[in-house]
DNA sequence: TCGTGTAATTGACGCAGATCAATTCAGGAA
DNA sequence: TTCCTGAATTGATCTGCGTCAATTACACGA
């Protein structure tokens, strides 16, 4: 499966993430410090990386695979609250507990670091807070896009919408790895193809919806055209603007990178 | 209206919010160069502050009064995806266009800079930076909660979840004025009362729902004794645990401060 | 290659919340 | 006070999605 755990990598040098990551902006001297202080951690596809509740002994960078934080109710309903991609970051500086169950949906590798000695050295290496708060603010207007999707859009229009922004994360991945990594795939424009990072069941916590509803939906836009299927996880869209269109957003660029300049 | 905007001030000394907002963290002299820079505006309820996608030429805390942050889908379904109470800022530093629409709920006070010489303060304060960090990180786990509450919960929990987290905020807000301002009186535990700075409409964006289920929900739960209501905005809750477990949360502490550590 | 267990699909049916349609209420102006 | 207007409530009905219940497909190990 194509959003495998690569083989052991220990150098930031060669680090997929390096441009991407928390640790974007550091200045040599800044890197070393996190180089130092760094340690991988692996998990496999559906263990669990963190409970809701529990205190937070390190911070992380997601370096591959994809992991899902997810709340919970009394009863047992689950919303996803965060899809946590290749340079996405893990915990909170200053927070003691975890507020979110965190679990990977695939193979993932971290790159940690003790919460204490992180936070110190954010209060002396401001680059790194910079980078913390660029993408902290990124993820907030991720977030306000999901509640748009939550509240107000149709089942059909959520899967429409999940699959754009699956496209978008993992587009703006490769081209930052120069490279089609992860199994996506841009030979032109207005035709592209990817793995699913996700169960069914995922997509439901993801969406809002029932398991039995994201099937269904999967399969109208299968049958309209809209999508292809290879399997159960691979899908290709021959016409991208189409799909856009069925995820109702107001016409703006949603694949193409919409933060800040 | 226990919402409106105070008569204008001008000295940050006795700023309602000065512990609160985005300058809580400076030091004398970075206070001075933000007292320097800063024009307050006031927009009466109802009117648009920014329209989403227009340039964003100033970023603004909010002084006193409530704002709403929307997005809205082509055919005009609409989403509130931010409430900004006094405080909460508007604007993100670097970002040249704004993503949603910022109108007024009630009378509204705002504490503006200009856009770029706010950026350039940024980098030179990082105690700024450090406070924009910490305000951006709650506002990103309230979007959470809200995911939860869009995705996850019937109309009747999202009404007590909603009556819950405006009892909240405005507590914590009364707390740090350590005065029973804007209308909310806490008088003893389990027993407080609050006017709404929401319209039902209002209401029904920020819950992604229809305005008639917020009317009938409401009506269900002053039928049921979960609250009382005088007039159509002050609310009055008789037994606070109530709600709360009507809310439907897993029994955590949502009307006390759920912040770091 | 062939089972075997989990994931996914598909169908039948029910219900929470949306939609459509009147009233009723509250609050400000004269 | 009375009128007036937009906000809110309430009722009747409809429908999109959830629920319950079988199949069916797929990935993996022997």
């Amino acid at each position: 499966m194509s959003w495998a755990t690569p083989s052991g990598q220990v150098s930031c040098e060669s680090c997929p993430i390096r441009h991407r990551a928390v640790c974007a902006r550091c200045e040599p001297d800044e890197f070393a410090q996190l180089e130092s202080m760094k340690f991988y951690r692996t998990y496999e596809a559906g263990q669990t990386i963190l409970f809701g509740g529990d205190p937070l002994e390190f911070v992380a960078s997601v370096v591959s695979g994809v992991a899902m934080a997810t709340r919970t109710l009394e009863d047992g309903r689950t919303q996803m609250v965060g899809l946590l991609l290749p340079s996405d970051f893990i915990g909170r500086p200053g927070r003691k507990f975890a507020p979110f169950t965190v679990s990977a949906a695939t193979d993932v590798r971290l790159c940690c670091f003790r919460s204490k000695p992180f936070a110190n050295l954010i209060e002396a290496t401001p680059h790194i807070a910079q980078r913390l708060l660029e993408m902290t603010l990124d993820e907030l207007d991720a977030a306000r896009e999901w509640m748009l999707l939550l509240g107000r859009k149709t089942a059909r229009e959520k899967i429409a919408s999940f699959l754009a922004i699956i496209a978008r994360r993992y587009a703006a991945l490769a081209q930052s790895a120069e490279v089609g990594v992860n199994g996506v795939h841009l030979p032109a424009p207005q035709k592209l193809s990817f793995d699913l990072p996700l169960t069914r069941e995922s997509m439901s916590d993801y969406l809002g919806l029932t398991i039995e509803t994201v099937s269904r939906q999967i399969s109208a836009l299968k049958r309209d055209g809209v999508i292809a299927l290879e399997g159960n996880r691979h899908v290709s869209v021959p016409n991208l603007d189409r799909l856009l269109a069925e995820a109702g957003d107001d016409s703006e660029d949603v694949l193409h990178d919409s933060a800040a300049e």
